[in-house]
DNA sequence: GCCGTTTTCGGCCCGACTGTTTTCAGTCG
């Protein structure tokens, strides 16, 4: 990003004091670190600068609270210099240092960032020499022959930098989980049955089932690295090979993604696939623990630390990840959770959560039949549902203001409800479908069917579908309104993301966690890949204020209900357990809670 | 700039690969 104080306006314009956001500030922050990179600061510095922009990012509470309350050095990797630089920055709007450090470089540079094979080094000399200041200018110079000519670089770094322009304007750099999980399933595929492979398996975000992910990292133990290297840039889906050496290889897909395979010995799997899983914070913990035991840990092995001054403790055996975490004294984290948002410290205490199953659901909500978008009618959606093994299913078509995806009338709507009592008699009682709606939240927070409708339903999921860019308050009070609504059971995807294609409407999720607990009102963890909304960092803080979570196919067809996967593993990366998801109870008892609010 | 079961000073992960060098700097994860 160029500049910080973008496009959300900065405070003291025209006196009005504008609210400096969270995300205001971890931008803020990752600007300094580039900067001081620029600068040729001490690393450690810089990093400094980064960990405090993860700090917040993971920061699930109120940070206007947070910074009002002076309690922001309580938060790990900020320490009182960076504390106080947020609090002139989140007070007034600006910050003297950052400014003045802007002073130096033009507000471009920071685009170069954005280029594989190009870091702060080769940004400075461009700058110094050519006044290359943004990726046009680097274009330029790269093909008039300019970069070749300067001392350390040459004609083929000036190539990579052309690739790398060209391949960051076809592709975003990052995939939905869903795509990244698919093209995974394809590589594993293509060593299924190689000889040479011992073990195998998936890292980096992917294993930790990320919303989006950046490269697809590959891990494999093997007798003969030469011959799984080789096979490897055989995949038939490679467009290029970008670096080919004996333990790593990486390579560019026709579909835009990196992929990056790494080989080791049998006996160093668990390490490396620790290692590679991350997070890089996780690892750091990790490290950090090994180090207070005189050992070692890197991608390898666990190993005694040279320098200790004190003899190791003895090495237990490792040949497993779960005996990798035991022999640091810690329960076995799974993937999901290496986020470094307090696993490790509950994984010492032996309080990590019992995390929700794919197999823990009983039923689903929120489905569309071919009566408004959907693909299915309602017989299929149904079966679909059975199929997978779910004893119930909660149908919800879109309202009449969702011309757009064909909502119905009240007259359809309640036609569709008789259809369903109907199915329902004749399941005999092994399997139920609930009547409900996805009701339209309307731009002032009323409710596009009326009570004496919604009153006839099972359960309503209110969403948001138009008027999306009001301005933050209104979009808060415009959810909380419909929350207030006796008949409303569950927001649907509170924040209207459709990941790395549309933002999320500006709204104060930390007021919507509030109200939703105030008013027993079901949140929605929508399993759409693309939205996986409400986000999984914020769950922890909901589900400490008592609110439920129901996890959401959204499914327009029959397939839509695989999705489901991609909820729970969101799910588990917020620490939800299975008492915390409404879907995990069986019929009777969801029942009792879709009617809860009724009866206050 | 942060942090502390050895520390208020002195650590802070480090190995792999590329390209330009001729022993290494820069970048990445």
């Amino acid at each position: 990003m160029a500049s910080v104080s973008g496009d959300r306006g900065v405070p003291g314009v025209h006196g009005v004091i504008k609210m400096v956001t969270k995300e205001q500030t971890i931008a803020l922050l990752e600007s300094i670190s580039r900067l001081l990179e620029l600068k040729g600061e001490n690393p450690f510095k810089i990093r400094a600068y980064t960990n405090a922009a993860r700090a917040l990012e993971t920061f699930s509470g109120n940070f206007p609270e947070l910074v009002a309350e002076k309690h922001l050095e309580e938060l790990e990797g900020i320490g009182s210099a960076i504390a106080k630089k947020i609090e002139e920055f989140v007070t007034t709007g600006k910050l003297g240092y950052y400014d003045e450090l802007r002073g130096s470089f033009p507000d471009t540079l920071s685009e170069l960032f954005e280029l594989q094979g190009l870091g702060a080094k080769k940004i400075k000399v461009l700058w110094e020499t050519l006044k290359v200041k943004s990726i046009a200018d680097l274009e330029a110079a790269c093909r008039d022959g300019r970069v070749a000519e300067l001392p350390g670089f040459g004609e083929k770094t000036a190539e990579n930098f052309l690739r790398s322009i060209e391949r960051r304007e076809k592709h975003s750099g990052r995939h939905l989980l869903s795509e990244a999980t698919i093209m995974m399933e394809q590589i594993l595929e293509h060593f299924r049955d190689h000889p040479d492979v011992s073990q195998i398996g998936s890292a980096g975000s992917l294993r930790r089932s990320k919303e989006t992910i950046g490269d697809l990292d590959v891990l494999i133990a093997t007798k003969n690295p030469k011959s799984i290297t080789e096979y490897f840039v055989t995949f038939p889906l490679i467009e290029r090979v970008l670096a080919k050496g004996e333990t790593k290889t990486s390579v560019l897909l026709k579909n835009g993604m990196q992929s990056d395979l790494r080989v080791v010995a049998n006996h160093e799997f668990p390490f490396a696939l620790a290692y590679f899983t991350g997070s890089k914070e996780h690892n750091v913990a990790l490290r950090g623990r090994a180090l207070r035991n005189g050992w070692t840990l890197n991608e390898y092995r666990l190993g005694p630390e040279p320098s200790a001054k004190q003899p190791p403790k003895p090495i237990p055996a490792i040949e497993t990840e779960a005996d990798l975490y035991a022999a640091l004294a810690l329960d076995f984290v799974v993937p999901e959770l290496r986020e470094a948002t307090g696993e490790i410290e509950a994984a010492e205490a032996g309080k990590l959560p019992k995390l929700v199953e794919l197999s823990n659901l009983r039923g689903t909500f929120h489905a569309h039949t071919s009566s408004s978008d959907g693909r299915n009618t309602l017989g299929e959606m149904a079966a679909a549902a059975r199929d997978l093994g779910l004893q119930y299913l909660g149908m919800s078509d879109h309202s009449k203001s969702s011309f757009q995806a064909h909502g119905l009338s009240e007259e359809k709507l309640l036609q569709q409800v008789k259809a369903i009592q109907e199915l329902n008699t004749g399941f005999n009682g092994e399997f139920w479908i609930f009547t409900g709606v996805e009701c339209d939240i309307l731009r002032d927070g009323k409710l596009d069917f009326s009570d004496e409708i919604l009153s006839q339903l099972d359960f309503v999921v209110a969403s948001v579908h138009n008027a999306l860019s009001m301005p933050e308050k209104a979009m808060t009070d415009r959810m909380i309104r419909a929350m207030e609504n006796p008949y409303v059971t569950m927001l649907g995807h509170p924040t209207g993301r459709l990941l790395l294609s549309r933002e999320p409407y500006k709204v104060d999720l930390n007021e919507i966690v509030k109200a939703a607990a105030a008013t027993k009102t079901i949140i929605e963890l929508n399993a759409n890949p693309r939205r996986l909304d409400m986000d999984w960092r914020l769950w922890r803080h909901a589900k400490e204020l008592g609110v439920l979570c129901s996890i959401n196919p959204d499914a327009h067809s029959m397939a839509g209900f695989q999705d489901l996967w991609f909820g729970v593993q969101a799910a588990r990366k917020g620490w939800l357990k299975r008492e915390d998801v409404v879907n995990c109870l069986p019929r009777d008892e969801a029942a009792k809670v879709l009617k809860r609010k009724r009866h206050n």
